[in-house]
DNA sequence: CTTTTTGCAAATCGTTTGCATGGAC
DNA sequence: GTCCATGCAAACGATTTGCAAAAAG
């Protein structure tokens, strides 16, 4: 095991990623954090969001279509993927601990708790048309 | 709009899907239906898969490791996915009903039936080890 | 001075696509 | 004969990795 070492990059991205509500891509955050250090490699991006996702720092939420998101909001919540236009939304359920009773009766693996994510049609894509 | 037109390699693969329990992915289908049909290609097998998807004949299943998976049974039901094997299982809950009304008071986009996915740790990554 | 992190480019993995040929109707 | 489906190989997008140079400690 290593030790970890601060690093400039690293403390931008986690920022940029506190600040968003809109569950970006590495791409995006790349974009972003591009402006700050111009000479960013979206390879760093990637380590540095995998890092964090390891450290429970971030959630890395995987989406069907245009690559995976991250959550910097580590207190625990529900998500919800839009399968129109991929956008990851947050869902402030109460904890669905009935749901995970129910399950454990017909099953015997541990469900993660928080762990779900919903699938549907969001407000804007219904909306415009 | 085109017409579909019969091919014994769909109907080999659907066959495969519909005998299946395991939510094979893409690659596990190529291997199975290349021993009736040794000159298959990954590409007719992907072409079919999300063909079946389309039509509604198979339900193609998004997993954070390791490719799509997908299955045959579209009798509405649950998944769980072990994060740590990357498994997907069928999950036999009642219809959680409750689980979109409350998600509903929060949320004004349209959240789909039995889409919902559940993220754990199944009973065999557990025994062993 | 040692170890971690970076930038860069190449590699990898799952999936899709263009195109000429073969099969369904 | 007309389209649709196939096999093949090349292309693709998202992500990971190897490596030498730069930064942190």
């Amino acid at each position: 095991m290593s030790t970890l070492k601060y690093s400039r990059q690293r403390e931008s991205i986690k920022e940029y990623l506190n600040s968003s509500c809109e569950h970006p891509t590495a791409d995006m955050v790349y974009m972003s954090v591009r402006q700050e250090f111009p000479n960013i490699s979206l390879g760093t991006v990637y380590r540095n969001l995998n890092l964090l996702a390891d450290l429970g720092e971030a959630i890395k939420i995987t989406t069907p279509n245009g690559g995976d998101r991250f959550d910097g909001r580590t207190a625990p919540h529900y998500h919800f993927c839009c399968t129109k236009c991929g956008n990851v939304i947050d869902l402030d359920l109460k904890e669905l601990t009935h749901v995970n009773e129910a399950a454990n009766e017909h099953f015997d693996g541990i469900i993660e708790s928080h762990s779900m994510m919903f699938y549907g049609t969001c407000s804007d894509c219904i909306n415009n048309q």
